[in-house]
RNA sequence: GGAGGAGUGGCAGAGUGGUUUAAUGCACCGGUCUUGAAAACCGACGUACUGAAAGGUACCGGGGGUUCGAAUCCCUCCUCCUCCGCCA
């Protein structure tokens, strides 16, 4: 959520960022009726409190009264209070709807585009922020895509998960599994190696932490909701990692805050089924270590540019071929400001698939979750910044298809030593 | 799941209807003293909204209610503790 007094104070940069996310002349009018809003709820909040000011004073007078005995006096001044009361309950209801139609127009606004996003609608609009510069690797004829690999090593079963769950839910079998705690681990120690914290959280968050970090209310189709408890199961370990610091005032000096966790994530992803989404390409459940920065502003667009370099750290060390887009304004989520997503080349396919996606959200997140810094005398609202590193299924899927040789699947160095074996056969 | 108890500032802890403007202690910060430090003493010491400022308002786990007036009384939800039951 942007913060009303950045609106109020950059109103015409806040116009020009909401061009680039594809905002139609009449969507923007949403700035100016917040504005107005809350000119009208500091109005009648300032005529609240002096009416309250009123009712405090009178009440101690009453009080002063009665301990003098002077019962009479006291009565008339009950009367004026009587009346005050009705004023302050009328004004407390138009307030309260003030300040939730406030809220849920504030709810629309997205946030606005770092002056480097282009401009653009699509996926098509990407900028490639970074192409891979060697060849691309060419498979033979019968090189076969990740789901055949799958069967014919008995790596994973989506039938199996089918029967057990539904679609989209994979069984991971034998070195298959092992493969994909391999990947955990060596992701999770590399993470270690550059400082972040290991945590594990909840698999499953409250309301207001969903929330906090912006899934509700722009994304409540995509999570999975468990009605009897309230508690909607994680599409991603940013949830309940950055959450961790709701409500918490920091000391400028514990920046940077560094964490990293492995989770389950679940989405429902709604209605896409086809061969772009077969195999691990896109599933209802994968797997995902994920880093999380807490930063000062004057540094979060450094730290960013650290995580891209942690982040193609893990791509070379297991060889594979990836690239790196910049988002355009139309397809960088709601809350990021700057957006750059990890595409590794998938060779059976011959598809890159996003393994990857590396976001600033400035103080979007941190708004909402009221997570600030002490700056001298002032708090502030930190920066969150996160991203994958990395989401497993599909760096899977592309290992699978890529290593693929007569023998079996070539197991990339750094995974030996996890793994315990050099050739997934 | 059953029975009982409890939630107050960074921490500890007082406060059961009216100078609570939340006592007191500890911690932290600034100052005096000191070669330096400690001790001692003095001062400051929550968050948010509003206002040019002075000031005003709200917040004692969350929400609602009673009252002229609520940290204090009532309802409800949440969390924690103790005991019992169940359990990896």
């Amino acid at each position: 959520m942007l913060e009303l007094n950045f609106i109020r104070a950059n109103k015409s940069r806040v116009i020009q960022g909401l061009k680039i996310k594809n905002f139609s002349e009449e969507d923007l009018q949403i700035v100016e009726e917040i504005l107005s809003l809350d000119d009208t709820r500091k109005e009648v909040q300032t005529e609240l409190d002096s009416l309250l000011a009123e009712r405090n004073q009178l009440s101690k007078t009453i009080g002063d009264l009665m301990k003098a005995g002077k019962r009479a006096e006291a009565e008339s001044q009950r009367e004026r209070v009587g009346q005050l009361k009705e004023q302050a309950a009328k004004l407390e209801d138009s307030l309260k709807d003030t300040k939730v139609q406030l809220e849920e127009l504030l709810l629309k606004v997205p946030n606005i585009p770092h002056e480097s996003v282009p401009p653009g609608a699509t996926p098509e609009d990407n900028e490639v922020y970074k192409a891979w510069a060697s060849p691309l690797p060419e498979l033979s004829s019968d090189a076969l895509p990740h789901w055949e690999l799958a069967q014919k090593y008995n790596i994973f079963d989506l039938e199996l998960g089918v029967k057990l769950t539904g679609s989209g839910f994979p069984v991971y079998r034998g070195k298959g599994a092992k493969l994909e705690r391999a990947l955990i681990s060596f992701f999770l120690d590399e993470a270690t190696r550059a400082g972040f914290e290991e945590v594990i959280p909840p698999l499953m968050v409250n309301e207001d932490t969903a929330r906090a970090t912006g899934q509700l209310p722009d994304k409540e189709g995509q999570m999975y909701y468990v009605e009897r408890d309230n508690l909607y199961l994680i599409p991603t370990a940013e949830v309940p990692v950055t959450n961790i610091y709701r409500d918490v005032i920091l000391d400028a000096a514990d920046f940077p805050v560094k964490m990293t966790a492995y989770t389950p994530c679940f989405r429902r992803e709604a209605g896409s089924y086809g061969a772009h989404v077969r195999g691990l390409n896109r599933v209802h459940q994968f797997d995902k270590v994920e880093i999380v920065v807490l930063q000062h502003p004057d540094k979060s667009y450094e730290t960013l540019q650290e995580m891209l370099a942690h982040v193609s750290g893990l791509l070379d060390k297991l060889e594979l071929p990836y690239r790196i887009l910049r988002l355009c304004g139309g397809d960088m989520s709601f809350t990021s400001a700057l957006t750059f997503d990890f595409e590794v080349f998938s060779a059976a396919q011959k598809r890159w698939l996003e393994v990857s996606s590396v976001s600033n959200f400035e103080t979007y997140q941190s708004n909402r979750m009221k997570l600030r810094f002490r700056d001298g005398k002032a708090t502030r609202l930190a920066h969150t910044l996160n991203g994958s590193a990395l989401a497993l299924a599909r760096v899977v899927a592309a290992l699978l298809e890529n290593n693929q040789t007569p023998e079996g699947i070539v197991i990339p160095k750094v995974l030996r030593d996890y793994t315990g074996f050099e050739l997934l056969n």
